[in-house]
DNA sequence: GCTGTGATGACACGTAGTGACATCGCGGCC
DNA sequence: GGCCGCGATGTCACTACGTGTCATCACAGC
C-alpha cells in the first residue's frame, strides 16, 4: 500500500514489494499468484462470511432477503475495517484497469456463491442467480455510495436504502 | 479463433497469431491494446445499439423496461452472429480466467452506458444504475442459457423469461 | 519526379510470471 | 550429538507480454 500510494500500480514493480517486505520477486509470486491479487487479499474471508450468513437467514425470508442478510455480515466486516482505508484501496483500483478487472471478477464470485447458497436453501434456478446477481447489484452501488459518501457514514443504511430502491425499480 | 480452438488461449503466443494473420507481433499491438482484446473487438458496437435502443425507448416505459428494450437491440446482434459462435468463443473464455475478468468489465461497461442513457431520460440516482445493474443480470443469466440451451434458440425469449423472473424476485 | 503521410517492420528493452534446483532453519528421533 | 526430513526461501534461467524508437515502404497529391 506505501508504495502504491508513493509511485501507482504500474509504478511499482513486484521487486520493489519484494525488497520492501525484505523478499524476493520469487517468494512474492508464492504468496500471492499475481500481482493484483495482493490488493485483494482476505476476499475469501468476506466471501465465506456472507455465504454463512445466506445459510443462516430465517427459512421464511425471500432469496433476495436472504441475500440482504449476507451482505449484512459482509457489512459487518467492511464497518470493521472503516472508510478510511477502504478509500485508498479504492483509489488504487479506480486509477487502474486491470484492478478493476480484478474487482469485477472478486464480486462475481460473491454472486455464484451466493447463487449456490441459495440453491442450498432450496431456491431453484433461474431465480437463485437473479436474486444473487440483484443482490451484488445493491451491494455494488451501495459500496460506490460509502466511498464516494461523508466518511464515518454507516454501510448497513445505504445496503438498505438500495435494496428498497432496487425494489421500487423492479416493481 | 482457429489457433485458440486448436492451442488454447494461453498456449497462443501473439506471435503466432500475428504470424498466421501474415504480421508482426508489433502491429499485432497496434489494432489491440492486448491479448485479450482479439476475443472481444466488437462489443462498442453492441454497446452502441445497445444505448440508442434505450434513448428510443418509449417515454413512459420505466427504467427497467427501457433497459430490456436496450437489451432486446442487443439481442437482434447476437442473433445475427448466431449461437454457434458464440458458443466457440465462450468456450474460449470459459476455460481462462483473464478472458473472463475481461469479460465482465465489458458487462459493466454496458452497466454504466445504461445507467447514463437512463439519466439522459430523466431518471435520477439510484435508481438509474441500479436498473441498469439489474438489466445487465437480466442479460447475463439469459445469456448463460442461451449458450447452454439447445441450439437455435431465441434469445429474446430467454431475455424476456429472466426479465419476468427478476420482477418476480424483487417483489 | 518530389514530398508528406499512414501503415508496417526491426530491434531493444523492462517486467510479469514460472520451472528447476540449491540452501537454510528447525523440529523430531535414534 | 549427529542425522534426517521438510517447509520456506533464494538463485538462476527463461518465456511472453507490451512499449518506445527509428527505419522502411507504399501511395496519394502536386
Amino acid at each position: 500500500m506505501e508504495l502504491f500510494e508513493e509511485r501507482g500500480f504500474e509504478g511499482t514493480t513486484v521487486a520493489d514489494i519484494a525488497e520492501r517486505a525484505g523478499l524476493t520477486k520469487r517468494t512474492f509470486f508464492r504468496y500471492f499468484g499475481d500481482k493484483r491479487e495482493v490488493l485483494f487479499s482476505g476476499t475469501e474471508l468476506l466471501e465465506a462470511g456472507f455465504v454463512e450468513a445466506i445459510a443462516a437467514a430465517p427459512a421464511d425470508a425471500s432469496p433476495l432477503d436472504a441475500v440482504a442478510a449476507g451482505l449484512d455480515a459482509m457489512a459487518d466486516r467492511l464497518q470493521d475495517v472503516g472508510d478510511a482505508g477502504a478509500r485508498k484501496r479504492q483509489a488504487i483500483i479506480a486509477a487502474n484497469p486491470d484492478l478493476q478487472e480484478r474487482e469485477l471478477i472478486k464480486m462475481n464470485g460473491f454472486a455464484t456463491a451466493a447463487a449456490a447458497a441459495l440453491r442450498d436453501r432450496g431456491v431453484t434456478e433461474p431465480a437463485a442467480s437473479l436474486a444473487a446477481e440483484a443482490g451484488i447489484a445493491v451491494l455494488r452501488i451501495a459500496f460506490a455510495r460509502w466511498i464516494e459518501g461523508p466518511p464515518g457514514q454507516d454501510i448497513h443504511e445505504l445496503l438498505h436504502e438500495s435494496l428498497v430502491e432496487l425494489k421500487a425499480v423492479a416493481a
